[in-house]
RNA sequence: GUGGACGUAGCUCAAUUGGCAGAGCUCUCGGUUGUGGUCCGAGCGGUUGUGGGUUCAAGUCCCAUCGUCCACCCCA
């Protein structure tokens, strides 16, 4: 038995982690259903790797970003002594097991998605957890801007089915010919406004000045409206590249915002980056509307370079399954996730209709007959509250005298109608009566007016 | 790592200048020994996050600590 103390402490989850109720997984599971048949449809596979990987995986593909590393994941040692890490992404290993499993054998590009828990040890705030659930998807071994397209468009049906708005942002971060020489005239820009950027920049500055773009402060956003473009650099390939993508947007009708702020830091990445943002709205009137990334993505034609020692052109993206719930939660009309209440109630009065009762559930569950029960309650009156609670449309109540004769009492929930039929006949009248009242008749907590009492 | 707000029952929150730790919801049982929702009654549920200090007396004041949330940093 532990202590009050020790219990308070230890019978939470731990920092940036939460229990997902039912009421939470009805959504995420139905978040994720609907992806996953899109993603099927459109010719995606499922895979699903491991919750931890070899630590010098992803020290491989991130390179000595060591903030990253060191501090944001999730690393430890086996008892063998190897080194692993809890994943913080799904890129990587997805591109681990194309290398793994020889796919570069298959017919290309090979298009797969996943969900899955992701940890990263950062600070909690809103929608954002030390594990969380991504859904990815991702086209390898392909490197026409038709696959950075098909990938946007993927994520842009997936809202669109949950019913989701969120606004598409669009850049390019250019490849290895042309991002090194725009990364050079950035720096040269900054350089000569060195003196009027924020402490946080300055540091940025040295360590990732792509990252510079990203400042909200007043005057490093003044700043970077001066600053060189990206898409003033590109070369002649990329161009033309991002022209194609610009282009499949139109075609399909997917509205964009061209954001050149946006970028990606990892050396891996290249070309098309994207990320799709929920706004808000504020819940006082003093504050901004809030931007919420749900997705991102992009091209990394050089993590297969990086891992496996061979060109894998490919691209692809994730979104968020925790925050995509929270902004459903906010906003959505969440009925269509609900779970659906049992329809029927099964009630056992005595000995004999109880045992009675745990024979006969199972015969329902054959005919398919949505039913629960309380089997720990023994009053008619006890279960009677459970059942109208639960929002049952029917109850079926076995007593003493029931179980002796061989019947079962059909109660209508919302008339309090009751009829008694012989257990064979039982089954055949409760699918006629499922199937005559409709869904929309239900209400659990219904409240009826004098008017409606008298005519019952 | 930095800054701010907040920690009282399972949940939402009260508690006056420091003066008996409370309410609503939920849950259990009963009002009706075989009939639900509304209603009524009763009950369960607390070391007021933790530790220390001031005081006759601390949920309240002071210090420390832990935790939660929010923002920053970071964001694969």
């Amino acid at each position: 038995m532990l202590s009050k103390q020790f219990k308070k402490e230890l019978l939470k989850t731990p920092r940036g982690t939460r229990d997902l109720l039912e009421s939470d997984l009805v959504i995420f599971d139905e978040i994720k259903k609907r992806a996953e048949e899109l993603a099927r449809y459109y010719g995606y596979h499922k895979i699903q790797t491991p919750a931890f990987e070899h630590a010098d995986l992803f020290l491989a593909a991130l390179g000595d970003t060591t903030d990253m590393v060191e501090k944001q994941m999730y690393t430890f040692r086996s008892r063998g002594g190897d080194h692993l890490v809890l994943r913080p992404e799904k890129t990587v290993p997805t591109m681990r097991a194309y290398f793994e499993h020889g796919m570069q054998s298959e017919p290309q590009p090979v298009m797969v998605y996943s969900v899955g828990s992701c940890f990263r040890h950062e600070s909690p705030q809103k929608g954002r957890f030390r594990e969380f659930t991504q859904f990815d998807l991702d086209i390898l071994g392909e490197d026409l801007a038709v696959a950075d397209a098909t990938t946007i468009r993927m994520f842009n049906l997936i809202f669109k089915e949950i019913k989701i708005d969120a606004t598409l942002e669009l850049n390019t971060i250019g490849d290895k010919e042309c991002r090194p020489i725009y990364r050079k005239e950035l720096v040269a820009y900054y350089r000569k406004h060195f003196n009027q950027l924020c402490k946080d920049c300055k540091r940025r500055y040295k360590e990732n000045p792509l990252r510079l773009l990203d400042c909200k402060e007043p005057t490093c956003a003044e700043l970077k409206q001066k600053a060189p473009q990206m898409i003033e650099y590109l070369c002649d390939e990329c161009k033309k590249h991002f022209k194609s993508v610009l282009e499949f947007m139109d075609t399909l009708e997917i509205s964009y915002r061209l954001n050149p702020y946006l970028v990606r830091g990892l050396d891996y990445y290249s070309r098309t980056v994207f990320e799709f943002i929920v706004t808000i709205p504020p819940e006082n009137e003093k504050e901004p509307a809030r931007r919420l990334e749900v997705g991102g993505g992009g091209r990394y034609d050089y993590l297969g370079d990086v891992l496996g020692g061979r060109h894998v052109p490919a691209v692809g993206g994730a979104f968020g399954v925790d925050r995509v719930a929270e902004v459903l939660r906010q906003s959505a009309d969440l009925e269509e996730y609900k779970g659906q209440p049992p329809r029927v109630f099964l009630i056992q009065l005595g000995d004999a209709a109880k045992k009675k009762s745990l024979y006969l559930m199972e015969e329902f569950r054959k005919a398919k007959i949505p039913l629960s029960q309380s089997l720990s309650k023994d009053s008619i009156r006890g279960q009677l509250r459970i059942a109208s609670k639960v929002g049952a449309d029917f109850s079926l109540i076995i007593g003493q005298k029931e179980a002796m004769d061989g019947t079962v009492i059909i109660r209508d929930m919302d008339s309090g109608m009751q009829e008694s039929l012989p257990f064979a006949k039982v089954i055949e009248r409760l699918h006629s009566k499922l199937k005559s009242v409709p869904f929309s008749k239900r209400m659990p907590k219904a409240e009826f007016s004098e008017e409606d009492l008298n005519q019952l």
